[in-house]
DNA sequence: GCCCGATTAGAACAAATGTTCTAATTAATC
DNA sequence: GATTAATTAGAACATTTGTTCTAATCGGGC
């Protein structure tokens, strides 16, 4: 087998599982090689044999779990041709939450975004902005035909679609850190219809939202 | 003068404005001593002194910060008694927002907590819910006075209040994360009229998707 | 002017941690 | 079965960093 290829099952994949663990956990900076090592059964050489270092391993984790991510929860899922602004932004949502909110394995892409967004490592720069700018640029599209459709006599407005934007992301985002900072009692893990939920209740939110900067006008 | 209350330009004063900032930009973990002190013009041994190690820094800071970004931002900022729930989101929104964005010292509150909730460092857990749980129910009231007079037929139910608290706070801090995470373009430190646009904003956002999760009814 | 507590300076220490190095081991190839 | 490259193990190293310790310095009060 191709050694550059040989992820499957071998140390190269379990040291990517334990580091994204630890990486979506406790952030890049708090990780320890060591402990990765540990969980991964691993020596701490093979890290450095492997991806060289420490920065390597964290940017073959994003790498990896971004390429998962986008196509387990694609931004248009369950989505048909044609769908209207208001079908593609509840699909957005959706599949954002989905993509971040679960458990194990292809939640760790969001959470590393929402550790680099609130605290940049610094180690990501490039990487992850060829993660992030896709997204921002497809919901931005939504986000003008939504405006354009609510108030089609106006014309839409830069600052005003960035900032409503940042609006349904920041909702988004929002999700993760609470549930991580205090989780509610009573609550256990989430799973998808619960995610689907509120996922609903965001975008009905986004919607109103949205519909009343349109119609109300901003200065 | 009393050496427990010598705040005064002394060097525990110096050594809590090198560490806010500090804190605020790197976070507990990354921030080191040495460079605090530095800052400071002080010596490593009065943070042992003073404040007894890092963490007593830490609090102490977050202490002095809290302290001093409610008296000058309260939640009511700028209300009249009897005013409407609007009225008080709107105040609640640009408080918050003025509490956050701006630039040196009151700023470094918010940064602590927007640091906080996306990364806990784990020794704030006490301190940092004497401030955030007394906003939360005090968002808490506004968001259910707003809910019942958008649907006064209907109950309120608890975890719609959740939801919707959540999406305010979320927008509220998403403000601070991207523009730490990546500052657009042609565009300079916020001042307050600038902050006030964008809490217009949110403002109005989310009274409207509060009416519509209020008038759309939520399963 | 001297004394005593408060404060500071700066070296010293200990622990954690990323990285590197050498030897051992494994797996594939002939 | 021998050889060779790939991989791993684990000690060793260098750096960073929080903390502590001792001596020096400063500031009032008698």
């Amino acid at each position: 087998m191709n050694p550059g290829q040989a992820w499957d099952e071998g140390t190269k994949k379990r040291l990517i599982m334990a580091a994204g663990e630890a990486f979506a956990q406790h952030g890049f900076r708090a990780a320890t090689v060591r402990e990765i090592c540990r969980r991964a059964k691993a020596s701490v050489s093979a890290v450095n044999y492997h991806f060289r270092d420490k920065e390597g391993l964290y940017a073959a984790v994003f790498e990896y779990s971004h390429r998962w991510a986008v196509e387990k929860y694609p931004h248009d899922l369950g989505l048909e041709v044609g769908a209207t602004p208001e079908e593609r932004l509840r699909a957005f949502i959706r599949s954002f939450l989905l993509r971040s909110l679960g458990d194990g394995f292809p939640a760790w892409h969001g959470r590393l975004i929402a550790l680099e967004t609130a605290a940049p490592s610094g180690v990501l720069s490039k990487v992850a902005e060829t993660a992030i700018r896709p997204m921002d640029e497809y919901l931005e599209g939504i986000v003008r035909d939504l405006l354009q459709q609510e108030n089609p006599s106006q014309e839409v407005e830069d600052h005003v679609v960035r900032l409503c934007r940042m609006n349904i992301i920041g909702q988004c985002l929002f999700q993760l850190h609470a549930r991580q900072f205090m989780p509610f009692p009573g609550e256990k893990k989430l799973d998808p219809p619960q995610i689907a939920a509120i996922a609903e209740q965001i975008f009905r939110f986004t919607v109103g939202g949205i519909r009343a900067i349109a119609t109300g006008g901003l200065s």
